[in-house]
DNA sequence: TGAATTTCTTGAAGTAGTTCAAGATTTATA
DNA sequence: TATAAATCTTGAACTACTTCAAGAAATTCA
């Protein structure tokens, strides 16, 4: 639905009602079932994904051959490659669906002109793309200080129900463990 | 100089020249000594940090009481910590003079008022934080998939001035190992 | 439902890094 | 220019994790 789109724009700037037709009629919705890719390594993104309903994740292969998740994201977030986007340059990165789910998938030439018709749009997305890169030096933060196992802790005290929602490994790759050792902590083993 | 900031303005999007107007008439430059900070942890922090010369680095102090150096930033950069920022949270984070610098510094309110007078800087805005973000994005990539050594020749080949800029107990943590591993890796003894 | 696939667990052995302590070198400052 | 302060180096002991291998449990779907 549209409406969990509006909501998180209106959470940072008002639309009105013409801006809400405007972007109506120039948005569609996408479902993108389980294990699906919307982006992968070697591409250029040309796309932004608001996420509707569901979960995504970003991640690479390492050179060991096993997936690495960089980033989730759930209902009212954006999931993107930037810097591909940006740059126009090929991307690092996977981006998969988690779950069953449902996006809004924004070309860039779209975006362009929606940003053209209701500039407001550029402060959203100042607004969110600040917040993002605040979390992810929270996140680097974290990375740096404390253990593997308080990295766990933490992350399953500020998002109980997230830990439920994703397969353990995934989770073990995010706070940069290994899926063995996720295990070890959760039985109490370390 | 404003110079510094107009140009890197002008690369996202054009100013007019009532625009630099305002701009000049409403921005001051502050120099700050090497060593001085202009962000403590606990702090809210209320500022965005243009710099016009020098280095800065935000950085934390570990339970170990180590600095931990988690950005650096120099000429055309700006830093702040976002989420302290937005949220009007206490900030987690010290932001440090590594140079004698010279900085732009725009309290919350005055941007605010920039951003009412000269909305295409909304557009700048958005453009710089999400490019800032995709990088944060890659620095986990890398923080996630090269060995210590790799990382450091990744940054030297990147940032070849770069590394003689700053003292390399800041450039270790930054990269996320010891002061003296980072000894053993320049001297060849890994 | 049953077979296939995906996910999780366990222990043993290995290693990429840390920590500590002390001295050497470089840089800043009175 | 002498003294203090900051930064860098070195080796030895340690440790928080990884890797591997194999089986167990849970989930998916024909």
């Amino acid at each position: 639905m549209y409406k969990t789109l509006f909501d998180h724009i209106e959470k940072f700037t008002p639309l009105k009602p013409f801006e809400i037709e405007i972007l109506e009629s120039g948005l569609g919705i996408t479902k993108i079932k389980k294990k699906q890719h919307v982006l992968q390594e070697g591409q250029i993104c040309n796309t932004m994904y608001f996420i509707t309903k569901g979960c995504f994740r970003q991640y690479i292969i390492n050179n060991k051959g096993t997936e690495q998740t960089l980033q989730f994201g759930i209902e009212s977030w954006w999931i993107t490659d930037y810097l591909s986007f940006h740059n126009q340059t090929p991307s690092h990165f996977y981006i998969q669906a988690v779950e069953n789910s449902e996006i809004i998938a924004i070309e860039k030439p779209v975006l362009e002109s929606l940003l053209i018709q209701i500039p407001k749009l550029e402060r959203y997305f100042r607004i969110v793309s600040q917040k993002s890169f605040g979390a992810a030096q929270m996140r680097i933060k974290f990375l740096f200080t404390m253990s593997a196992e308080e990295r766990y802790n933490h992350f399953k005290n500020q998002q109980p129900d997230f830990v439920q929602r994703v397969p353990q490994y995934m989770l073990a790759s995010y706070l940069d463990f290994s899926a063995e050792f996720m295990s070890k902590i959760r039985a109490g083993k370390v």
